[in-house]
DNA sequence: CAGATTGAGTGAACGGTGTTCACAAATTGA
DNA sequence: TCAATTTGTGAACACCGTTCACTCAATCTG
């Protein structure tokens, strides 16, 4: 592993290129896709704009690449909660509620890895970690859980793994959702004992646990 | 109610006005908020682009209009289905079933409505209508639900409607923004016996509804 | 009816965007 | 040292939303 391997001007390469999405990311975390411009990148590294088309194929390119990076970090997050040895159900609803608060870090990041989603042709959802994309294996970890729940006797055994992930997917993406465009969604302003974010995304994972479990009734 | 009411100036007015929201919702329709362009209406009801700012004051405004009349519409039918007098549970499934039927209509209109609210400075949450936009009335449909539920007997007792309705509508929404972004989402590729679209939203439905039930155990 | 006033519609322009292209400068390899 | 490849640039193109001075037709007023 000598770094010898790789020519100064290849590191340099590197490093304008690293320059450049640091650039990008910055001013996307901040005032999100809109305020993003070739331009303004250019700016902010003082090099033309023209250069910036040295380095990447255009500005969805390179956005993509923000993109794939943040989705990254958000499954890193995950992972590394479903990996821990808590009991189950505190395991699944942390999934959950982390899944959410990682996303919430960055609205615009998670807003927009959703957004340019059209041009996958095939982006097949299987029971496994297949497609090596961050999105295919963030809900490879999700399918993994709801398996784990059904063979452990903790979740209804009717329930296939692959569509109930879907479903879990689903709402959990809504609660983020909806958070990132409302960031008070939450807060129900008006009510004294509203609920703060933290403890409505408890709450909502919650729901969600619960809707996959055998036994529920109303223990108050 | 005499239409004499109204100059024929103020209708031909109106009838451009209407032109132009037609021509616009057109191309949104097909294209998204990226297809639409001042020019691109203009052209398609042959006037200037310049016309258009005698009708409406900027794109955004011509654009909130698309959005807040297909949020009517989703409204309208969510109501619709309300206001049935099937048994409740499935009363309740339907109303959660239609938002996302309807929302998937229009993807784009769907995705954009949602996408530019960071305006609005206070869409307070409350129990009741109040904020007489929309989005507001769509939101107290569902605590209504709740509200019947829990009072009825078929929710659980401890669950607060706000909060509730809140967390209900998130999961909804991932649904719809899931199949908003990439319209294959339920179909589960590879698998033999995948859900098509309908059924899966009806089981993502049936999840939801189960998480808010007293009894729920799994009667194979 | 004549004249004044309002409003619709226009073409041209401004500043912004992503992107390309011919060219200069610098770095690399022989 | 000379040739070749790569990096960076400035100017341009086509598009965007928006504005502004302007024309022209419709309307209101005396």
């Amino acid at each position: 592993m000598q770094d010898s391997e790789i020519s100064p001007a290849e590191r340099r390469r590197l490093r304008v290129r690293g320059a450049i999405l640091d650039a990008a990311e910055k001013v996307f975390a901040e005032e999100g896709e809109a305020g993003l411009s070739i331009r303004r990148i250019a700016d902010e590294i003082d090099y033309s704009p023209a250069a910036i088309y040295k380095y990447f194929s255009s500005k969805d390119d390179l956005v993509d690449e923000l993109k794939e990076s943040f989705f990254g970090r958000l499954l890193g997050a995950v992972h590394e909660i479903a990996d821990r040895r808590d009991p189950f159900s505190v395991r699944a609803r942390r999934c959950m509620t982390g899944y959410v608060r990682v996303a919430i870090e960055k609205p615009h990041h998670y807003v927009a890895a959703f957004s340019g989603v059209r041009a996958d042709d095939e982006t097949s959802f299987d029971a496994d970690g297949f497609d090596g994309t961050n999105k295919g294996q963030a809900f490879s970890v999700l399918t993994d859980m709801v398996t784990e729940g059904v063979e452990g006797g903790h979740f209804r055994a009717e329930l296939d793994p692959v569509n109930t992930a879907k479903s879990v997917w689903a709402s959990i993406h809504g609660l983020a959702m909806m958070i990132a465009h409302l960031p008070d969604f939450p807060a129900t302003a008006s009510m004294p004992g509203g609920m703060q974010q933290a403890e409505f995304i408890e709450f909502h994972s919650d729901l969600i646990v619960r809707s996959l479990e055998k036994t529920s009734g109303g223990a108050a």
